[in-house]
RNA sequence: GGGCGUAUGGCUCAGUUGGUUAGAGCGCUGCCUUCACACGGCAGAGGUCACAGGUUCGAAUCCUGUUACGCCCACCA
């Protein structure tokens, strides 16, 4: 092809054109008629559309680029395709404060529904689940082409014409038809039980949605009066509130203090109500007083308690959050009745109050309550702390309470390849510590629904336990508006008729499906058996215990096999100050911006250099090194592609040429090995060494003989030298800066560069001594040195170089001696054996003015 | 309480099985308009490799312990 080099290169706006030329010649577009083997299939995070993007994304999702374009490369065909994760929770609450509504299902549907024109955040208008629904599906449209866009301008090489998203059809269909499998299978239930319970969203949640978060709060001390009369028994607790919830106290059985009082029984203060004294394990004798309070339920603890030792539920807190508005029926003294009144239908920490206070006017508080600070359980997206109610819900096993079923999911996570090695840890140690079933059942509107009916019997109550299923050839199904077959849609909700499923399912419930949504599971079974397990799952490590972790489970019951062969888990980002770069620390920089400030080549560089697994700082200045490098690799290119092509048949046989192409060979091998170990910064960083010495010490040193001043037949090796070294160095930074690549690649090769083959060694001529190119780089810098300390120009001349330096070296730099006279402007050069063992030694001898 | 990771010049980081005077970039200082690049080039200064022991001819690298920071898991009356 002929050389077309533009006289002034430049890195502006190279971007869109490129893009834009990706997209029509289908650069990225997933060759489905290759075979498994020769299939790189990757299971792309789906972004949280209703989220922002920020600069953490664009540092993960440029690793997993990297990474697909080297396949790419090596050609693989690459099956990246891109899911946007738009159910649940979070698109809710961007549509209630987008529109100013709020999902009422008791609202009847009005088709002719338009939402306010100005949100008021006060007023919030309650409006019919399907059109709360209808705002997320426009919503989340609309945001979805706002990260395409931004993906496109980032250069990820995903082929977008796969794309899913987890509330679409597919996404349906592929959720439902799992958990009917999960079902029959009996992986998955649904029981009536105690339930970590978000009082702010009013749905139930997951061990793994929970952190922790330290809060204020007090130690109350109070007597339980025993039932021998002799006085009290005193407890501490942090939530005084529970107290017309005890249903025991709790003590460990070697405690001399209360094992004369275990299997007797004491009355509560306030609502006089028995309760038992008991012994087991999990007590602490240093705790408190050594005696717990247990009610149904302050924590997870008390659910623990309660089970293992069969005491009775007495829930005195709402689903809502508040008290119950009647006296529970456990209470009965007039006392205890009078005394509820006063907390009756009050908020926890309102009931709290009214407890304190009660406790107070009755001396019945011993001391004042101690302040403490204390870590309190929170939904990850919620900011009231959770409650423990009694529900019914859905439940996936994950070996949380199967011990059989805990080590084989372990054993999975030892299957994959883990990038870093050490994150295997993170998964491990969640695994082990599971404490219950997987909760899957969300009491919210934008989501999966379950794709079940229950019949009503003639007395108008639901069975739960005889679950009316649709057939996998039905799906997707949204039981409240479809009805189960056999059943007229006048029978819902009627005595002897059916009533749908209200749940839906949690986001981690269809999002843990990615790699069964996006590989066609049952819907396109050649594309399945095409990619799937698929062969590398990137994601951050905060979400191993989700997502990883979930999507785990669903393979193994489903496929008896791990879902991907590597996880390639991506760190942080941090701010200067070390922290994590979040929106709520408001430090997060828009991706455009750094974009457009830095060019696209500048950020993934930066974002290249990030280290598997490690946290990385957000470092602006690192993106202009990457432009400088980007720049750098227009120049040189232009440079070497301007001397003029080689002649046919030319091939390096300077000695400073060979040398150069051995240490070409060495970078090869280097940059796969290390892209073959997902090390992508290595393979980066080996590249971009070779490159800036390549242009400072191999270019300056050739440049005279590659013009032609020592004869055609020396630049022709010069060029030839060149040549190879040009393109095996544009496509080794093609991962990388993909734009600038794309460009220079263009000026002389036909077709994209990411299609290009991966450079290999066969493809670089052998003979070379890396020595020659070692020894060189020292004396021509020797000889800059004088002149930058005499303050001369670089092209002031030299008069003389004496080297003094062992006798190998002395004969690798006579090869070089033609290149670095020109380049140096030396007149002559003397060569000294060392004497003895030592380092180098240049002098250099300027010339007179 | 258990576990994982990190600690190298002002800043951000390399340093692959232990091997000669510890590297790079940024920043700083000085010089050079040089015919690919001044959105550039050349050069310079700058480090007790967190600390204490140990193994070894030799340790930033291996072992033991300590400290600091970050994170994960468990516990939280």
């Amino acid at each position: 092809m002929t050389r077309s080099v533009p006289d002034k290169p430049s890195l502006d706006g190279i971007e869109e054109a490129i893009a834009a030329r990706w997209e029509a010649e289908g650069t990225y577009r997933f060759d489905r008629t290759a075979e498994r083997g020769d299939v790189y299939a990757i299971d792309t995070p789906p972004p949280t559309v209703s989220g922002s993007l920020h600069v953490g994304h664009v540092f993960s999702y440029t690793h997993t680029d990297a990474i697909a374009r080297y396949q790419r490369m090596r050609g693989k065909a690459v099956f990246y395709p891109m899911g946007w994760d738009d159910n649940g929770l979070p698109t809710e609450r961007r549509v209630e404060n987008h529109f100013g509504v709020r999902c009422d299902p008791a609202v009847a549907y009005d088709p002719s529904f338009v939402p306010p024109e100005k949100p008021d955040d006060k007023r919030k208008v309650s409006i019919s689940r399907r059109s709360f629904v209808e705002l997320c599906e426009r919503l989340t449209v609309e945001d979805e082409k706002v990260f395409e866009a931004l993906w496109r301008r980032l250069g990820l090489s995903v082929d977008w014409d796969m794309t899913y998203a987890t509330i679409g059809t597919a996404a349906r269909r592929a959720s439902q038809r799992m958990f009917l499998r999960n079902l029959a299978r009996d992986e998955a239930y649904s029981a009536e039980a105690p339930t970590i319970w978000d009082v702010t969203f009013q749905t139930a949640v997951a061990q793994a949605e929970l952190e922790d978060r330290e809060r204020p709060g007090a130690y109350h001390r109070f007597g339980f009066a025993r039932a021998d009369g002799n006085g009290t028994i005193e407890v501490e607790t942090t939530r005084p509130e529970l107290l017309a919830a005890c249903v025991a106290l709790v003590a460990h059985p070697d405690d001399g203090r209360y094992r004369p009082l275990f299997g007797t029984t004491v009355t509560s203060p306030l609502f006089g109500v028995e309760v038992p004294v008991l012994a087991h394990e999990l007590a602490q004798p240093d705790k408190g007083s050594g005696i717990a309070m247990i009610c149904t339920f302050g924590d997870t603890t008390d659910v623990t308690w309660w089970r293992e030792l069969q005491l009775p539920t007495r829930s005195i807190l709402e689903r809502n959050g508040r008290t119950k508005a009647e006296c529970p029926d456990w209470i009965t003294s007039e006392e205890g009745r009078s005394a509820y009144t006063r907390l009756a239908g009050k908020s926890v920490f309102q009931a709290q109050a009214a407890v304190v206070e009660l406790l107070g006017e009755q001396g019945l508080l011993v001391g004042e309550p101690r302040p403490i600070t204390h870590s309190v359980k929170f939904f990850e997206k919620g900011d009231r702390p959770l409650e423990i109610v009694t529900s019914r819900q859905w439940y996936i096993r994950n070996g949380g309470r199967n011990a059989d079923l805990r080590t084989a999911l372990q054993d999975r996570g030892g299957e994959l390849g883990w990038h870093p090695s050490f994150m295997r840890h993170r998964y491990e140690s969640w695994v082990q510590g599971l404490n219950g079933d997987w909760l899957i059942s969300r009491q919210r509107y934008f989501g999966i629904p379950f794709p079940v009916w229950y019949p009503v019997g003639p007395d108008g109550a639901v069975d739960h336990d005889s679950p009316i299923l649709p057939s996998e050839d039905e799906l997707p199904v949204d039981p409240s508006s479809d009805r189960p077959a056999g059943y007229d849609e006048a029978q819902r909700g009627q005595p002897g008729g059916f009533t749908a499923d209200p749940d839906v399912m949690d986001t981690w419930a269809t999002s843990s499906l990615s790699p069964q949504i996006a590989c066609g599971w049952e819907d396109d079974p050649v594309l399945f058996a095409r990619t799937f397990p698929m062969d590398l799952r990137p994601q951050g490590h905060d979400i191993i215990r989700t997502w990883l972790f979930a999507t785990m489970v669903r393979s193994h019951f489903e496929h008896g096999t791990p879902p991907w062969r590597n996880a390639a888990i991506s760190g942080w980002i941090l701010d200067p100050d070390r922290k994590k770069m979040s929106k709520s620390k408001g430090n997060v920089v828009t991706p455009l911006g750094l974009l457009e400030e830095h060019g696209t080549d500048g950020v993934r560089y930066w974002a290249a250099n990030g280290r598997p697994g490690t946290d990385t700082a957000f470092d602006p200045n690192q993106m202009n090194v990457g432009k400088r490098l980007a720049r750098k690799l227009l120049n040189a290119s232009r440079f070497a592609l301007n001397l003029g092509e080689a002649p046919a048949g030319a091939v390096p046989n300077d000695p400073v040429d060979l040398s150069l192409l051995a240490g070409l060979r060495r970078l090869v091998t280097d940059a796969t090995t290390a892209f073959d170990a997902y090390d992508y910064a290595r393979a980066l960083e080996r590249t971009e060494t070779f490159f800036w010495s390549f242009c400072d010490d191999h270019l300056e040193l050739v440049k005279q003989r590659a013009y032609g001043d020592h004869g055609d037949d020396a630049a022709a090796s010069a060029r030839a030298t060149m040549e190879v070294a040009l393109s095996v160095l544009q496509r080794l930074f093609a991962p990388f800066l993909c734009f600038v690549t794309e460009e220079v690649w263009s000026w002389w090769q036909d077709g994209s560069v990411h299609r290009a083959a991966w450079p290999t060694v066969a493809e670089i001529p052998t003979g070379g001594d890396p020595l020659v190119a070692e020894v060189a780089a020292p004396a021509l810098a020797a000889v800059r040195r004088a002149k930058s300390e005499q303050k001369r120009s670089l092209l002031w001349p030299a008069e003389r170089l004496v080297v003094t330096d062992d006798p190998a070296r002395l004969d690798a730099l006579r090869q070089a001696e033609g290149d670095l006279l020109a380049a140096g402007s030396v007149s002559s050069i003397e060569y000294v054996e060392l004497a003895g063992d030592g380092a180098a030694t240049y002098d250099v001898t300027l010339g007179a003015a």
